[in-house]
DNA sequence: ATGGTCGTTATACGA
């Protein structure tokens, strides 16, 4: 079972990307993040004709989510319960007997500000969604783009990025507190990559001199862990003509 | 040199 998280940074614009990857890939699940498009403006027709059915939680402009599978994926939920909250960032669902929570964690802005202080609100109401998720599901994988680089050496350049945003002590507390659940991260069980980071500001050539950080993360309960096979980044989006600034990491479960 | 580049029913703001 192959399973994929992708930051796309605009769907209608990465759309023909998209297609041209799920092709090539074959993944079983993907969950999108950064739609930017309601679930009006939704491309389900051509994902379709791709062989994938998809759940949606859209919103114009920012944000927005969505899962992919080859079958409609079961038992889907949006948001957050408890957690009011305009924007789009959560959708879960069952594929394969797999529960798949997919998010699109707030960026934060800056250490202090008041999008920080809402990123690490966000987290707490994600926490404990996930804590429920895993006393309902063995089987659990949760996957997004979760705007933190768990350690130093998730960062290109550990001297200016520690205690900046992505990277500051309470962001990395939040995530832990996440993986204490256990959910334990892909990366860190799988035979060590060619390449970690997962995502390159567009600014400063940060894609041709590897100025990354890791910061999508897919992240499996005990009994989904046990199946992990493999963990990679895929460059070959990121590669391409007007890409999104994060590139597709993959899992592959027996 | 206090910037840089993307995307958006934009023309400032979020990332």
């Amino acid at each position: 079972m192959k399973i994929a998280t992708w930051n796309v940074n605009s769907l209608r614009v990465r759309l023909p990307h998209l297609l041209d990857w799920l092709a090539q890939e074959q993944p079983d699940v993907v969950g999108l993040q950064e739609l930017k498009c309601t679930d009006a403006q939704f491309p389900f027709a051509e994902l379709a004709a791709a062989g994938y059915q998809a759940a949606v939680n859209g919103q114009k402009t920012y944000n927005g989510v969505a899962l992919l599978a080859r079958e409609m994926p079961q038992d889907v939920t949006r948001d957050l319960p408890g957690f009011d909250d305009a924007q789009k960032r959560v959708i879960s669902g069952t594929v394969c007997g797999v529960r798949i929570v997919n998010a699109y964690v707030v960026n934060g802005q800056a250490v202090g500000s008041e999008k920080y202080e809402y990123k690490l609100r966000f987290l707490d109401a994600f926490r404990q969604l996930l804590a429920a998720e895993h006393a309902a599901h063995t089987q659990l994988v949760v996957m997004g783009d979760f705007n933190i680089a768990p350690t130093p050496d998730d960062t290109h350049d550990p001297a200016q990025w520690e205690g900046k945003i992505l990277c500051s002590e309470p962001e990395r507390a939040a995530l832990r507190a996440i993986t204490d659940l256990p959910l334990a991260d892909g990366f860190d069980l799988a035979p060590a990559p060619e390449g970690r980071f997962t995502w390159w500001d567009y600014r400063q050539a940060g894609f041709r001199r590897d100025l990354g950080l890791r910061i999508d993360h897919l992240l499996l309960s005990p009994e989904a862990a046990a199946r992990l096979t493999g963990w990679r980044v895929d460059k070959a989006p990121r590669r391409l003509e007007r890409p999104s600034d994060h590139a597709p990491v993959i899992i592959t479960l027996e």
